[in-house]
DNA sequence: TTGCGTCCCATGAATTCCCATGTAATACAG
DNA sequence: CTGTATTACATGGGAATTCATGGGACGCAA
């Protein structure tokens, strides 16, 4: 399996829409990249489709070529498959990565996701996630509420680690 | 079954986040890096999510893998498992062992956690645990207060060894 | 021309690399 | 078994490199 993006952090959009990608990022675009060799700069995809998405989503171009054959594999002409392809294929753009490390969010795609001078990269395993902060502040938030709220609780009421979540599902260690 | 953390330390934290990793934990380190073999460094995972715990989480690639496949057992979409890849993937960082045997904590984490000059590494079996040294104190009264204050006690309102829990086992946690 | 996108260059800060040292642990010779 | 040599560990400092970010110039298209 190849490396994942993993991490989180916040970076500077400047007047032109360019943005540092971060550089641990980087690396997996890289080897995501069947073209990529060292010295060359990645080419990824951003999907930002999907009217409750409120992210734009980064993919390699390898595991977006992953994604395509999924899509394709849906039948023909049915919604399920015209949706996908408008969400994914259609609401996407393919991008390079520049000499220094960025890439540019046109004026278009900033105004829609309300992006104005500060984005956080959120790592997401195969892909990663663009979001303007207080969305992505929000997120997080609801998250934690519905973590918060549920019946995770012990006997005595007291906070559980997060972990458990996974002993509900099946297969034991 | 691969080798187990074992153990606690404590180690100092230089102007620039480096701290070394005790030696018995790289030796479980190197073990659990499939990558791994003689004359090169680890790589390992460290997880820093969940808002109630106050400790980061390091774990051997392998471990992590583990994990990894078993969030991907969960429902696609489900709240469980983007809770869990918000937790474990998005608020986690891969890091290498450098040829001194240390690891950096960036000024991010090292504020998040309340890092200043030293940490308390605790083993926990599978994986293990960099605590800011007070709030590993607090943990540790915590832990016993829970065990005094239930209802392990038997007849006599005697303490009793901690080994009784496991005899509970079918009662459930 | 006026806004937008691309290319090139610049810079401070953060991060990595390389080398050094004292001390503890271990091996080895007598 | 005992003093000494050797290696492993934990830690520190400075130099070199990478990162994130900003600005100017140029060309294109509406």
């Amino acid at each position: 399996m190849a490396r994942r993006f993993r991490g989180e952090s916040t970076h500077k959009v400047d007047a032109k829409g360019r943005v540092s990608i971060p550089a641990a990022f980087r690396r997996v675009l890289e080897e995501g990249d069947h073209d990529w060799s060292k010295g060359l700069f990645p080419t990824l995809i951003l999907v930002y489709g999907g009217k409750e998405r409120k992210f734009i989503e980064g993919y390699t171009v390898n595991a977006m070529a992953n994604l395509e054959t999924r899509i394709e594999d849906l039948k023909l002409g049915s919604k399920k498959r015209r949706y996908m392809e408008h969400t994914f294929l259609t609401q996407s753009l393919q991008v390079q990565v520049d000499p220094t490390g960025r890439l540019v969010l046109s004026q278009k795609l900033r105004d829609k996701f309300g992006i104005t001078n500060e984005v956080i990269f959120a790592a997401a395993g195969t892909t990663f996630q663009i979001w303007e902060p207080s969305a992505h502040e929000d997120n997080a938030t609801r998250m934690d509420e519905w973590f918060d709220e549920d019946d995770w609780l012990d006997d005595k009421n007291q906070t559980v680690d997060p972990l458990v979540l996974l002993d509900m599902a099946s297969t034991g260690e």
